[in-house]
DNA sequence: CTTACAAATGACCACCTGGTCATTATTATT
DNA sequence: AATAATAATGACCAGGTGGTCATTTGTAAG
């Protein structure tokens, strides 16, 4: 049996408390360091145990990184799915409203995983990164589109939007709120946005009603 | 005189060809493997001179850095300008159109500028990179904001609405469709939105006339 | 207590890094 | 042509990298 062998199941036999460790030391160094400058020698010694033991988990840093962040999709992905259901009766501003306090409430619980991911992001430095950014802004768009279709069903949304524009809007913006409150969190706070509801409630708005004037008949 | 020598006075000093051969060198090897994991020696390698030549025109990588993103810089800046003279008298609506379709062309004309760009965003691995993405943000948003409120003034936009508000939609939206257009040009291209002008046209047109339907009175 | 097996170890490897500086080559001055 | 001043060079350095593997340690069975 088994013999489908993923190459971390050795990983995956160890006691809780040691995977948890060598998660924990991972996760910290790839956050700080991104992938190419994360030092496997650093993690081995956080974790407290030997060069040679975690090259016999994982048989490489690459494969070590890949452990890690589908550790960190598969938390993300917990969270959005959580939202859109406990959401489903809400209307589409407010749903969109909670989409985004969801992902900030994310950051603050998991600020390394953000980390690590906003790293991805631009970076280029880790082994799938583009295809791992990729499949995530796919199913982001997905994710989106969804709910505004189910707006634009429901007649909260005007009929003749293009969902996947839209669904682009709400990302754009999704991505920087949450991007600003990183920053605020890893550095001293940025000069200009704060995440607050307020900010974000503002924000949706405008969305919502437009930017043009009525036109005057 | 010129007692204020900057770190690179030895460096403006060479011949113009001699420049160059550093600075395009410079430039593909930080586009290529960002900051820390660009390498001086590869840098030399192609720039065709020695590495003690290298390290007495700029004292540090750090330097070396330093002086290329302030070209950087210096390009982008130009190309803002330029836009928001050569679209005053435009309407709003437009303005923002040309502003992002001149943003796609100066990727287009400096895909290694852009690449540079896009890794300071999120890395965190160069010298200032914090530093220097705040500045280029607030001068975003300024910039942005100074043109919303134009907009406002001319009874374009709804006088009601927050400036910054908008410009922070505004940059939002810029930035992402720029992101995905500089994907386009790196990778093969992405399997959703393209950067034509339709398309950034819907994504103007959705912003301007907002998402929510008319309440019927 | 002995044997057999598996798990953990860390010294070691080849390679690369940013940076230095004595030496050499080039240019300018007399 | 001789000298002085400046510019260019690349061997060299200490330190770090991901990865290996002979050896030691721990565990369980006979």
């Amino acid at each position: 049996m088994n013999t489908t062998n993923t190459s971390t199941n050795k990983f995956t036999q160890l006691t809780d408390s040691k995977q948890k460790s060598i998660i924990d030391a991972s996760v910290y160094e790839f956050a700080n360091n991104g992938f190419k400058n994360a030092s496997v020698n650093k993690i081995v010694e956080k974790a407290g145990i030997s060069k040679g033991s975690l090259f016999n988990y994982f048989k490489s840093k690459n494969l070590l990184f890949d452990h890690i962040y589908q550790i960190a999709l598969r938390e993300v992905k917990t969270y959005l799915a959580k939202v859109r259901d406990e959401s489903e009766n809400d209307n589409f501003f407010t749903r969109f409203n909670k989409i985004i306090n969801s992902g900030v409430a994310f950051i603050n619980k998991h600020p390394r995983l953000a980390r690590i991911y906003f790293r991805l992001l631009n970076s280029d430095d880790s082994p799938h990164g583009k295809v791992i950014i990729q499949k995530l802004h796919s199913e982001a768009i997905r994710y989106l589109t969804n709910i505004v279709e189910t707006g634009i069903e429901r007649n909260e949304l005007r009929s003749e939007l293009n969902p996947t524009t839209v669904a682009f809007l709400m990302e754009s913006t999704l991505n920087r709120i949450l991007q600003v409150h990183y920053l605020e969190i890893f550095d001293a706070k940025s000069d200009l946005a704060n995440t607050d509801i307020d900010w974000i409630n503002e924000i949706v708005d405008t969305l919502k009603i437009g930017l043009s004037v009525e036109l005057p008949k």
